[in-house]
DNA sequence: CGCCCCCATCCGGTTTGCGGATGGGCGGGC
DNA sequence: GCCCGCCCATCCGCAAACCGGATGGGGGCG
């Protein structure tokens, strides 16, 4: 019986709660998941799972066993991790997650090198604007914009993300630009779900007076690149990060609004979940983004 | 890939030298063993081990993995043993090594008791008076009589054995009764090759004076009840344990010699590998023999 | 110089584990 | 309230992995 197997089957079982869903996540047919938890409770001769019809929770024995698997599936990867560490080498598969937009424009690039440096090396590049768990996604590490409330995360700040308010000549010279923050309520303000920029906008002025303005708008989606379409489209403004529309701003198809008065910025920052002692993959890819955004301009340094 | 069997078997191998030692050691064949550790080296894309025609040797990158492989191991037994533990179930087998007259008479029914409450507990008796090693022989704890030199091992006292020079009957109707520590000159005193008394007995006298006499002798053994089997044909005299002699005191085969000339005790203990956190099952045996040797008056208490 | 022990490799047999299909049971939606 | 759908348990045929015995090559010790 491949202990380490069923360990991993068991965590996965438990961290999704069901054997179905562990199956897919695992790339396993469900009866295999079934029978590896059934194995591994009878060698163990205690129940670590109450079944329901509709997923399973965890029992007593199971919960203090989930965590010894825990300990046990990270000294075996410590184990194996450490006599490729000891020579430097740096492999494997790292699953990093990071926002749609933000992944492909300034991700993609910086992994470059990185993958160039380290031939196994692999990344596994998991784009969404909505991001779940780290844990229930099998992400490695993820790259979160804003502010990380979760407790069970380990987050470290690589970067800020300045913001601006933009929108297209056109929608501007249909709709008047708007001088003072208190015009916007006048305005089409776009929104994008994910931040939590919520009904009200706020902005520092010259003096560094704070102002809040409670703004509307008829569209809102759930990616930045739809919004940026939206921008673009000249359906309206948009608080943007900077980096979404470098370009855009380079090619004169959209411009800044309300010039002097500046927006929160945003953190930038690795999540990882809390292991006592992170895979030299993992680690190194994190060292590497976190250099690669030091030296990127737009997200204004570490 | 049963990744968990493969650092069992690496780390038997590193431990006993040899892929053949460890296939003895591990009930297993010698091809198994070595396909084993050659996969896992292909796994690692580093070799383990130095091959030689005369056993293996551990390279820079074995030892590192060595640490990894025995750290998870630990882990995924403290994972199985956990859940019964947290029951307070005591399940498995114990290795345990014991001097073989020591075992015979004292360990093996102090086990009784034990055995009859834990019934999933199962014990392997080692009975030796020659140790090797603990992790040679793959002990999960040994009795040891006599102080114990050896730093990987961690050691527990848990009784005092106390001494005195016996012979027969008819030895001393024979060769005389010494009446003074000098007078065993002239005896054919026994030797136990196990406990290093040398070439000279030690003696606390009743006023608490320290003496110290050679003496000479024509028999060696290296069990005690070799030695015993000497005393009781009336070969010589011998400085033993109490508890070697007890029923044939009681019964009058042997009697006490210098009466108030007290040898030194020897310490009885209790030999662990340092690990962490000692198995449930191995900590119940031990407990449970501290405990028993306690209440054993012949043992002089811990 | 020869014998023995040790490690690597090959090959047939067995076992284990997997996936698909099926059945029972509970909950949610209409 | 009924039905549909999802989830978990079990059965069965198959394939891959693993094991053990046999064989070959190499080095050390007597």
């Amino acid at each position: 019986m491949d202990l380490l197997l069923h360990f991993r089957t068991f965590v996965r079982v438990a961290e999704l709660g069901g054997f179905s869903a562990a199956a897919r996540a695992l790339n396993a047919s469900q009866p295999a998941v079934s029978r590896q938890v059934a194995d591994l409770e009878a060698r163990l001769g205690a129940r670590l799972l109450h079944r329901s019809s509709s997923g399973v929770t965890l029992t007593e024995e199971g919960r203090v066993f989930l965590d010894g698997a825990r300990a046990a599936l990270d000294a075996a990867d410590g184990a194996l991790g450490a006599v490729g560490a000891q020579r430097g080498e740096v492999a494997g598969e790292v699953r990093l997650g990071a926002p749609l937009a933000f992944g492909r424009m300034y991700v993609v690039p910086a992994l470059a090198p990185l993958l160039a440096r380290h031939p196994a090396l692999a990344v596994d590049l998991v784009l969404a604007d909505a991001f779940g768990d780290l844990v229930v996604d099998a992400l490695d590490l993820t790259i979160r914009l804003g502010t990380v409330t979760d407790p069970a995360l380990v987050v470290r700040r690589i970067g800020t993300a300045r913001r601006l308010v933009v929108a297209s000549p056109d929608y501007l010279a249909r709709a008047g630009t708007p001088a003072r923050p208190e015009d916007l309520a006048a305005h089409e303000c776009l929104r994008f779900t994910q931040l939590s920029t919520g009904d009200a906008w706020h902005f520092t002025g010259p003096a560094g007076e704070q102002r809040r303005v409670p703004i509307t708008g008829r569209l809102r989606a759930n990616t930045s690149d739809a919004v940026r379409s939206a921008v673009l489209a000249g359906i309206g403004v948009f608080m943007t990060p900077h980096w979404l529309f470098a370009e855009d701003l380079a090619a004169g198809r959209v411009v800044p609004v309300l010039a002097g008065w500046t927006p929160p910025e945003i953190p930038v920052q690795l999540a990882f979940t809390s292991r006592r002692q992170l895979p030299p993959r993992v680690r190194a890819v994190a060292e590497h983004l976190a250099e690669a955004f030091r030296r990127e301009p737009a997200l204004g340094g570490a």
